[in-house]
DNA sequence: ACTTGACCTAGGTGTTGCGCCTAGGTCTAT
DNA sequence: ATAGACCTAGGCGCAACACCTAGGTCAAGT
């Protein structure tokens, strides 16, 4: 009798090979666990985590998600379903498309940014550094910003 | 001997009226009084800020400059610079050649992602939805993050 | 047997730039 | 006088970790 329910196995990990073996930081999985995204098997005695390998699987399902820019509320939900032993893949596939839609409005958002930062660079390549009077701190910005009145009523958020 | 130090002007503006006419909001004038980056003049009685035309300057120009991807940091410097009476373009510059680095790169991996997620959208298409089994949890991220392995050696990090 | 160094734990704080909320005081107009 | 709109200081929440602390554990070398 020396199966128990939470005995480990010798392809369980711990906290710092897991990481390594996944490429990411001991950090972000003990950050992971926290949230209750991973959930490992806790050593008897000592306390120490060890993962399994479904729980490393995991962690990769996770790692993969999180580069396609899937949010950590995103892949708590997919498991969610899965846990449920629904089919997560429609799921996955609404979650992508929302995903598609905002990463494209960011992505004009910042070619706009990319794009005033070049104007401001050039129109300011031959400029004067004046010192600030009293009514402008840095001429090339307050010239900036009353050329580019719209700005005003743009949203920044990043 | 009506005038005093403090003594508010008819243009000066409180926190709402200010945030209207520079099209943002309170919780945003307040947080950069908080900050430090405004400094208004406080009612003796009542203890209301009131902020005159040269803090509302100075709000214009953080907007602006928030706007052009400027951090809050970056925005103190200049600010700690023009306050000593130097002429702040120099610290500008540099910041904006940073800034445009960085944000060079960021684009860069955003349109990265972008096209993994297309990529990942048009692969996914007609494949079916199956139930997660032991070794997989939505096949379509699985199989993707396989053909994808590169994925696990780039950082994420938005 | 003992010490060293590498690993582990739980828990807390810091980051960025605000948004939102609370409890209470103030001002303006009817 | 009272309602409604404004103001204050202060604090929490967010996203996704990174870093740090204080203390326990383990394997190896002397």
């Amino acid at each position: 009798m020396k199966a128990n329910i939470s005995a480990t196995d010798k392809t369980d990990m711990k906290v710092s090979s897991l990481a390594k073996a996944l490429n990411t930081t001991p950090d972000t999985v003990r950050h992971y666990t926290k949230i209750g995204l991973l959930k490992p098997i806790k050593g008897l005695e000592n306390g120490y985590k060890f993962y399994n390998s479904a729980q490393q699987q995991r962690l990769a399902f996770i790692l993969t998600a999180r580069h396609l820019g899937f949010t950590i509320k995103d892949i708590t939900e997919i498991f969610n379903e899965t846990d449920k032993n629904n089919p997560a893949c429609p799921i996955v596939r609404d979650i992508i498309e929302k995903r598609l839609v905002e990463i494209e409005q960011k992505f004009q958002q910042m070619q706009t940014m990319m794009t005033l930062m070049q104007q401001a660079r050039e129109q300011w390549q031959n400029m004067p550094d004046r010192a600030p009077d009293s009514h402008s701190i840095c001429h090339l910005i307050d010239a900036f910003s009353q050329t580019q009145t719209s700005l005003l009523t743009t949203k920044i958020k990043e």
